[in-house]
DNA sequence: GTCTTTTATCGTTAATTTACGATGTATAAG
DNA sequence: CTTATACATCGTAAATTAACGATAAAAGAC
């Protein structure tokens, strides 16, 4: 097929929307503040502070851990899920400079 | 009005992911810097700078437009794009504030 | 008036998301 | 070994999203 559109979406685009696509629901919201107030890793005990069933929970865990915004580690019979510091930081990197961008504009209507 | 599962999340929580559910497609990040870049408020030509027909080009838009992050005003037989200030000072402090919670985390796995 | 341009909306299809209950799996407890 | 617990995954249905071409609508050009 023909290249009729010069542009392409670049990395940081794609990755940018990753990470908004993560966040694109309530409940991953509610589910990375739970893990941010307490002071350690939580394994098990966010489904009964959600107002959604186990599967949908896990569910959702499993999208933020795909986006690589927390980690899961298997621990006995638990799993225990942290925030995954790095890519927060990147997070906050790539966002801030989305903003940034945003905010310089001068342009109004 | 029947009671929802929904309505168990805060408004914060909702908005939060309402603002990341607009940014969560590169298409409308692309479109949030050409907006950026350019010095005024752009009348069409946003098309011609994606890989996207037209059509496609106008959803993204509306999606924008309905997230409250651009102004869309009709002039004469072209809609002149802007971004939304004030929404976007939302956005920065609504991300702000959640990336600050989620950085103070002092916990590790 | 007609024609052209610009953009929104319609109609449709394919893919993805969200939700849940049911089931599977691995470990700990007894 | 058996049972219980914690969590992931499966299967599925309903809703939403993304894409496109076709069409409609609104305004300027002629």
């Amino acid at each position: 097929m023909a290249i009729t559109k010069a542009m392409q979406f670049n990395k940081k685009q794609i990755r940018m929307a990753e990470f908004a696509k993560a966040l694109a629901h309530p409940a991953r919201i509610a589910i990375l503040e739970i893990l941010a107030v307490s002071d350690m890793c939580i394994c098990g005990d966010i489904t009964e502070q959600l107002p959604l069933a186990q599967s949908t929970v896990s569910q959702h865990l499993k999208v933020l851990k795909s986006a690589g915004i927390i980690t899961g580690n298997i621990d006995g019979v638990k799993t225990c899920y942290c925030l995954d510091n790095e890519s927060i930081d990147e997070l906050r990197s790539m966002m801030g400079s989305l903003l940034n961008k945003l905010g310089e504009s001068s342009s109004y209507c």
